[in-house]
DNA sequence: ACGTATAGAAACTGTACGGTACTGTTTCCG
DNA sequence: CGGAAACAGTACCGTACAGTTTCTATACGT
């Protein structure tokens, strides 16, 4: 029991909580807007409405800010479960090409990606924030789907996960392919139930 | 008939290959050793053994030099033919999954990513040159197992192509994840298959 | 009122970079 | 040899940027 129940405060102006919140956003923006050159510590002072004085008392390195920009970088999910794995997959492949066409998201990963190439503390930022909480969601899914039976057995669940970003990200950052409800049923499909021919094995007939 | 058979050779001193490859291949030593942020045309110069003042004969910017080394960038592919859509996949996959550990392409391609998604120019010349190579060896593939008829018809030619892709650049781009023979053996099996339980429509027993 | 510490504004320092200009040297042709 | 143009080397200019400092205003507790 150090801490007294009502804390003693510090002499002095205390610490405002706006500065920090609006910078991260700024920063969020800049790369969004103008991508990771553009994202110099007079455009987001400006941006922020803050002085430089108030960013370098929070932040040490500009680097520190983006790594805590980066990990503030979230986007709530709704789980499905309508019961079935096709419908359930069919939603969250929705939901992924809404979320990466136009919105900030989309405009910030292909600079995200390099970055994390470089940089171990904006790569963990990523994966263990933004990333984990999408895939968190998926694996409930397809969790729930094994559960009932509907997932082969002998597929990593591990690549079973890729499989769903795999084509979503491809095209968002290679190809520039669209994005959009007809790819999420289409992929759906295709994840589920292959692209090859039923062999004779399998054949209904 | 403006241009006589041997052309008159202009007077002075003649302008060499050598310094044009060399600068070509220095960008991109050092965008994948040091990232396009160390794409610096002092960097590009030292490391080419030329002077800037020949570079800059060659390209009026550091950006065309970019688009340049970007339009020069080729892996040469086999062609996989052995009768079977799975071994020909196999054979691609695995093709891919060594091309995109530790070479120079994969270190290059976070970084090219980013620059795609900012500048048309290098995004058209990563998708007319590389990536449409690539491309075109694995639609081969697909057509010939298309015309054998292991291939769902209802499958997007487009999206099958993708489906390749797609897991081997998120891996490599995003999660960060293994890239290796084990990798191209799931992969297929789980592209060709799917990742559903077999249904009873289809279910054999 | 007074002390303390944060806030904004802006000038400032040091450095890195893209691009240019200049010097002297080399390689071609006639 | 002599002219022309490319070459390496390097100094240079303007700009942009990260980070620091200074100044003044403001918000709290006593």
């Amino acid at each position: 029991m150090p801490d007294p129940p009502s804390v003693p405060r510090p002499p002095g102006r205390p610490v405002e909580e706006r500065p920090r919140h609006a910078a991260i956003e700024a920063t969020l923006d800049l790369i969004a807007e103008r991508g990771i050159r553009g994202l110099t510590t007079n455009a987001v002072a400006e941006r922020a409405g803050i002085s430089k004085a108030t960013m370098y008392r929070r932040w040490r390195t500009k680097e520190d800010l983006l790594v805590d920009a980066v990990a503030a970088l979230v986007s709530e999910i709704r789980v499905p479960d309508t019961g079935t794995l096709r419908e359930d997959a069919r939603a969250l492949l929705g939901d992924a090409v809404r979320l990466y066409t136009g919105t900030r998201p989309a405009k910030l990963i292909p600079d995200l990606i390099a970055e994390m190439a470089r940089n171990p503390r904006v790569a963990d930022a990523v994966r263990s924030g933004f990333l984990a909480q999408r895939r968190a969601a998926l694996r409930q899914v397809l969790d729930r789907a094994r559960a009932r039976g509907e997932l082969r057995a002998d597929r990593d669940p591990e690549l079973c996960l890729d499989l769903f970003g795999g084509v979503i990200y491809y095209r968002l950052l290679v190809t520039g392919g669209p994005l959009d409800e007809r790819l999420a049923d289409e992929l759906t499909d295709a994840l589920l139930d292959g692209i090859a021919a039923v062999t004779t094995v399998n054949d209904p007939m």
